[in-house]
DNA sequence: CAAATATAATAGCATTACTATCGTTTTTGC
DNA sequence: GCAAAAACGATAGTAATGCTATTATATTTG
């Protein structure tokens, strides 16, 4: 009966859940692809299609292609593949921060608690039902190959000032107070969690082309542990 | 007087390292950029043309102009302006793996070793008078802010088995030869350096674009310290 | 000094990365 | 339920990119 009650509130948060809209920063888009159709088809299958033939070769005219549309339509909606990569990207982490804040919230203990955000940030990525136009799968792949593409730009700076990598640097932060929370004292808390954050995302991408830069092999639970183990013995270490 | 042998021995040791030529790779490029003026001047100018545009804008017609031939002369040296970017992703930690022999070559004791090994992968770049036509600071900021997008394409297991990578990897291995002469057991050596070597690069990004993903601020000392202690405390814990 | 090789000059072509126009469908506000 | 507005599809067009090809001239090498 305590089970069921258990498990029923937990549908109820997950329906609360999947009622959350997730909201991008409204500069990277020319018209809203989540208010139409179309819109949600084209940001579906440009998952789909980079995650196929890589960002370099993905184009809107073989986007276009794919979803029996002209490549004039996409451009309403996005200025340009670019942009749809900060898109997606920022949709990712958007998505992403929900489940950390959902997965740290009333948890009492500062250690578990971190311990919740380094899983979230390093663990693999599942499909979230609520988001059916959105393989997290798919997309997760992306943004571990392909997405330091929108941050490794000339337009860094001014893309920074329209903050575009806002979500980004928030996760950052959440973490990073969390880290504060365990040793005040401790000096290097953003530089920490942003070295484990973008470390996880390369040691899978190591592992499945450049297996010998990593030890982790084909065990997922491997980087969670090393970067769980390596953010606590920093803590340790001052 | 032994200070003066001492500085002279360098001296003799440095012309030593003069008299190297840096040998990349022979399938990186279709004729060795290295066995003509030309070839010299088409290297010395991508550098500086990838560095001040970024690698999108970048294009064999641009770099043509700049140096005064056709595009079609450029491409009798590269396949392709991705190739040339590997070349000189290569050449870059081909000249680094010599530092970092020379650097930690005779030094006995393992800790002072792994030491001067991170400082190598960590530290600021400076320029190199021994080969003139290559800018090292110039390039350093190229493998910073550009040299993933040699890694992370779609092409990169065929790449891998053609040996592009092998240096890169080699220094990973170096290194972490030197983790375990510390510790014997360790279980993640490639890990752990392939996380500083990645990590220190994009601390650097960050402290000039994302400054609120890092806490090193201007101070390159800052990154040197953080992935030493962050090595030396992954020792001390397992 | 002849033969081989490298380079410059030029042309050309398919693809990319957009922009523009215009008729038709769909949505919306009353 | 209908008119106005908005969105979409179809098509065309343009400058730049990413190459390849050809030929004449210069340079190197045997």
């Amino acid at each position: 009966m305590l089970l069921y009650l258990h498990a029923n509130k937990l549908t109820r948060l997950e329906k609360l859940f999947s009622s959350i809209k997730i909201q991008v920063n409204e500069k990277l888009f020319i018209k809203d692809p989540d208010s139409s159709q179309l819109g949600k088809k084209i940001v579906e299958h440009s998952i789909y299609l980079i995650d196929e033939i890589g960002f370099e070769e993905f184009t809107f005219k073989k986007l276009g292609v794919r979803i029996g549309s002209p490549e004039s339509t996409i451009y309403r909606y996005f200025e340009n593949k670019h942009m749809l990569l900060v898109y997606i990207t920022s949709w990712y982490w958007t998505w992403l921060e929900y489940r950390l804040v959902f997965s740290t919230n009333n948890i009492s203990s500062p250690e578990e608690r971190l311990k919740r955000a380094i899983a979230i940030v390093t663990e693999p990525v599942k499909q979230d039902s609520n988001y059916s136009h959105i393989n997290e799968v798919k997309l997760n792949r992306i943004i571990i190959s392909e997405s330091l593409k929108a941050y490794f730009t000339k337009e860094v700076d001014e893309a920074n000032k329209e903050g575009f990598y806002m979500v980004y640097k928030s996760i950052v932060q959440r973490i990073s107070e969390m880290v504060l929370d365990i040793s005040p004292k401790f000096k290097h808390p953003h530089t920490l969690i942003s070295t484990v954050v973008e470390g996880a995302h390369q040691q899978k991408y190591f592992s499945e082309h450049l297996p010998s830069l990593t030890d982790v092999g084909n065990n997922d639970d491997k980087i969670v542990s090393f970067f769980t183990n390596l953010v606590f013995s920093m803590l340790k270490n001052g």
